[in-house]
DNA sequence: AATCTCATTTTGTGATCACATTTTCGTAAA
DNA sequence: TTTACGAAAATGTGATCACAAAATGAGATT
């Protein structure tokens, strides 16, 4: 049972095991570094975070609560496969969630914040220049999430973050086969959107920014990566 | 440190303690069995439950990914709890994932399938005419799952139920002090709308249906709930 | 070459224990 | 009466172990 490798993680002072566990293991899948089918077993998992299973075991019960992960029947512990249709099913349901979460957070913006947003976008850019797929990945999540938890009250940002591990499995295979994955962008709409206080033209751009992006796979190019990755 | 009271909850064969740990504080915590800022121990539930801390911990970290609970700082385990804009963000959010959800079974449900819905709607009245709040509840909640999960490859189903999660808290204090909870319902339209096949009609039943009936509290009501249970 | 059998190994599960931190509560001082 | 203090109890954390079930792989059979 090989154990995928684990990106690094910083481990800050007074962190349990158990939420350093969590959280190694929770970026590792966002970012797409296992396969879809991939199995894990909490020994490997403990000793490639040189720990023990209890904490481990805890942090991957966890991770199938937001459907990171899935126990089997047989016990097995393994990363979901992804169908045409589940893809098309989280495509519908990022947008649904990120459009509603967006235009709720318009009015708690401050000019502060878009300029911060503004300057995430620029970062997107330049890692993306530099060929860094997976740190021009991390600074889109970053850009999606400073709006949308500009909201204090906000409860969406979780199911969210749910929705984008569902997909982290799937865009780790098409980083590897897609040079370019960020052709199109509506962030600069977005933020001139932002800036009006025009929430549904707010709601329009993230909508638009997921269906031309990731969302531009249509059914058979999910089925062609999913060919290449098996 | 009192444990709050668990309501049974079958144990199917070859069940495993920590998922039978996990299905009974879900549903216990779904249903309203508990209150706002209350706070639960891990050796107190094991005790509850007649199992040791492992499984009863796995439980409540799952618990705590579905905003079910919460591990504060300190190390204590609570329910979290509710002001009056969190709770109008939990209703709007309601009811974005639940007209997407409604929407996108549409398609799916067959005839037959309709007709158990709508058994489950009368099912709903009688129980409310018994007078028993919580199978009410839970009848409701299966009326609305039954819609969305017609959805083969639907995703947010899960998502959902973190909302109801999160709401069952104020739920239960609500059932204490109002005596009709269900005095309007939108559910022989969203029926009548499926029959027809009518995606816009239903999504709007569904809509109303969360809008008039938990959504109807506005903010000085959830505040004066809240002041009724401290 | 393919399939079956069975012993070995691997793996998830759950109980237990030691440890450090936090909470609790009785007593004393202000 | 209120506040401060300190010992005792309670609590979360993480490692370890025994156990049962599942997976693995070598060797025999067809």
């Amino acid at each position: 049972m090989k154990t995928p490798s684990l990106p690094l993680l910083d481990r800050p002072e007074g962190m349990t095991t158990h939420d350093y566990a969590f959280a190694r293991l929770r970026q590792a899948i966002m970012v797409g570094s296992f396969r879809p089918g991939t199995s894990v077993t909490i020994r490997g998992l403990a000793e490639a975070l040189e720990s023990s299973p209890t904490p481990v075991r805890e942090a991957l019960r966890q991770l199938t609560s937001i459907g990171a992960l899935q126990f089997l029947e047989n016990r097995r512990i393994v990363v979901p496969r992804i169908t045409p249709a589940r893809f098309e099913e989280l495509i519908s349901l990022r947008i649904a969630l990120e459009s509603h979460a967006a235009r709720r957070a318009v009015a708690h913006l401050t000019e502060r914040q878009i300029e911060r947003i503004s300057a995430i976008d620029d970062s997107i850019e330049d890692e993306i220049l530099r060929g860094d797929q997976v740190a021009a990945l991390i600074a889109n999540q970053a850009f999606h999430r400073t709006i949308y938890t500009a909201n204090p009250d906000q409860i969406v940002m979780p199911l969210i973050e749910s929705v984008w591990l569902q997909l982290g499995p799937i865009l780790g295979i098409a980083m590897e086969h897609v040079s370019e994955l960020y052709v199109v962008d509506r962030h600069r709409e977005a933020i001139d959107a932002l800036r009006r206080r025009d929430e549904d033209a707010v709601a329009d751009a993230i909508a638009a920014d997921i269906r031309e992006g990731i969302g531009g796979f249509d059914q058979q190019a999910v089925a062609r990566l999913l060919k290449l990755a098996a």
